[in-house]
DNA sequence: GTAACTGCAAAATATTTGCATCCTT
DNA sequence: AAGGATGCAAATATTTTGCAGTTAC
């Protein structure tokens, strides 16, 4: 596990740090995705604010977390797949985010079903978003 | 189309104001979402900057526009259909975000796929998100 | 006339930037 | 040692709230 985190760190060229090595384990341990206010609560007074949003900023660009879009608009991250590298997203997956308990679930298992766009419109990534009551609250 | 949107508020029992005329006008006209700074730019000073807030919000409670997720996790909101009401939204229709010039489209035609959930989930809305290159960018 | 809506001021919150210091390599 | 990362302070941006004045009905 902690070997994971520091290959991870290493493949992508970054520097082996705390809130790194810190960050990046509360994701991987996560089932669902994180929130900057869930990881400044989980870590307590340990990270600056500002040294998280630079975090999370760097582990998107390296590809390593992505952005979740939500109907909220709140900005939750979760960790890519391994095919995701920096500027390469690839997480056409779906994103379930439970109306009750706020938790939100990436459905691995689930596959974006394919969509015909109209003509002229190119995709690059398609992010299904559900919402509803999740297995907990159910 | 005037009669249009006084209708339109009076269905849902607000009065007739400037400020709400003049926004649901705009997301009548526009083809694709708008975001709470193009509301304020498009309207040059006349409104406040609260007044649009809570503008938005007031539409959204009564069904008239729903928020739209975005992978940038900007806000952006678009007109709903008419099955919308008072904090029963149906906007299963596909959004396609253009990464090149940011324009929203709702595609209302495309159809959104329905989805297998794992056990114990159960959905209420389906949002799908397409980002990529749009009709004018491609 | 009354309730609802708006504008202004200000508070609260969220995010970004600059810079000096510290840590990783 | 050198470059990158962090922490702090502060600047910006975004959103919310309170209240007095105005407008719709």
């Amino acid at each position: 596990m902690l070997y994971s985190i520091i290959e991870t760190l290493k493949k992508n060229q970054l520097s082996i740090t705390d809130s790194r090595k810190k960050i990046l384990e509360m994701f991987i341990r996560s089932k669902g995705a994180l929130a900057h206010a869930d990881i400044e609560h989980q870590s307590g007074t340990e990270f600056d604010r500002v040294t998280i949003y630079r975090t999370l900023q760097t582990f998107v660009e390296k590809g390593i977390i992505h952005t979740i879009p939500t109907a909220d608009n709140s900005v939750r991250y979760a960790l890519c797949k391994d095919e995701c590298g920096q500027g390469q997203h690839h997480d056409d997956h779906v994103h379930f985010i439970c109306d009750e308990c706020g938790t939100t679930y990436c459905l691995d298992h689930v596959t974006v079903p394919s969509v015909d766009l109209p003509a002229g419109f190119k995709a690059t990534q398609t992010d299904l978003v559900v919402s509803g009551k999740c297995m907990r609250c159910n």
